[in-house]
DNA sequence: CCAATAGTGTCTATCAGACAGTATCCA
DNA sequence: TGGATACTGTCTGATAGACACTATTGG
């Protein structure tokens, strides 16, 4: 039997299949918190509860794809640089069907963050509150900016926890910090970003020491405005494209 | 409308879906070499190629749950500690249809490796040959225990890849190496498989340092026995469960 | 004794935390 | 001038690489 003979005689329907789909963390800053973009679910299941942008995968759509296409389509964001987190496929997880669902992370800048919050998607800033608890990161807990904490749908609570101990596995060798500022930032903005992800605070001199040493960042020439006191210098990323 | 009255009314065969499936990379040492556990096809498509042991999800069943199955089914393995790594999702990954795959990765002893070689599952070992190519790790090639090179099925190379990649990231902060050695070992064991992982030479004082201070080894007393040289000290893990 | 590997001691470079000190802005 | 924050200098401790040194086995 030759291969394309095979083929032809394959049933592809023999079996019941799980339901397949995919779920965005879009991460930001928020006045120097940690924040992840959520839609408040208007039907059931879990109507009113809130939850990560989400769709089903198509037949001929690579999982990349389906996730831009959510991230479209449901946040009304152009572009983001999206990277799997993990799949999640508890049986229970969703109660209207097998529903297996592969979790994808992206981290906005703190401009396209405010941006896709004002456009007509209703999503909405959860804050996410992330005690230190050592280094595997403890629980993770949601809250609007005035601090009331937000129910969460299915098992997001779980994906947006995984996402937090991504960012912090990854934050001391990659640009996560630089991905969720403004082109130009002071150094002062850069570690409050790091202390946010860490979930505890910095050395300051060590940290502008570490920044500098490593060539990540350059000078721009211009100073912050606008300050009661003096102001910091600008600085931008100077390894776009390196991770 | 409540949400049993809204599940009532639901479809959940109104789309297409893609095939859901699990692939395993095993992973073992192999004469002081990083192996992989493979199966070659005997069937179409890619008959005669290797491939990672995998099997389907069922309907029921968990991702976790069916990477464990698999894990005895296919490769005669009772029980393993297995972890997710990626989720592949290309759309012409496998000829027959579309099938999204979930790749887990499980490190196995050198007895529990060389066990299930030896059992009737038809499993062979796979060298990884794993050049050093920078911190991002290069492609990974497959060969035979003689050297001969192993052509790989679908994407399995790239899975391949993935896990070593992988395994690099966790050898300095978690147990991968000794998770690939009997229960008692000498330095100089553990010192080649982070060598192997690594795909490069490490400093043995540096090393032995290391792994003394982070309090990971305890001595046994014991020591290796037939040599035709000093005997080496054995040691055994004292952290088990930690990861 | 030799060959071969086990295991140690020491020098040096790097890097992070701590913390005090100086610089520069606005009011 | 004072208050606030930006930014720097320096000490110290932890850790890794390099490399030579000693120790212990079988033959």
């Amino acid at each position: 039997m030759t291969e394309s003979e095979f083929l032809t005689g394959y049933d592809p329907a023999a079996y019941d299949r799980p339901a397949l789909a995919v779920d965005l963390v879009l991460m930001g800053i928020r006045a120097g918190r940690l924040a992840a973009l959520l839609l408040r679910r208007s039907r059931q299941p879990q109507a009113g509860l809130w939850a990560l942008p989400g769709g089903f995968v198509g037949i001929a759509e690579t999982l990349d794809a389906a996730a831009e296409r959510v991230l479209r389509e449901k946040a009304g964001i152009g572009r983001a640089r999206l990277e799997q987190l993990y799949t999640f496929g508890a049986v229970d997880r969703d109660p209207r069907m097998r529903i297996v669902s592969v979790a994808y992370l992206a981290l906005l800048p703190e401009a396209a963050f405010a941006e896709a919050l004002a456009g007509g998607a209703g999503l909405a800033a959860a804050v996410l509150v992330v005690p230190w608890a050592g280094e595997a990161g403890g629980p993770v807990s949601a809250g609007a900016e005035d601090g009331a904490p937000l129910a969460l749908a299915f098992d997001h609570a779980d994906i947006l926890a995984l996402a937090v101990k991504r960012l912090r596995g990854k934050l001391d060798y990659t640009d996560v910090g630089f991905a969720l500022l403004p082109e130009h930032f002071t150094l002062r903005q850069l570690q409050d970003v790091h202390a946010a992800i860490r979930g505890a605070p910095l050395n300051k001199s060590a940290f502008r020491r570490r920044m500098r040493d490593r060539g990540w960042i350059a000078p721009t020439g211009a100073r912050e405005a606008g300050t009661a006191f003096r102001p910091a210098e600008l600085f931008r990323f100077d390894r776009p494209g390196q991770f």
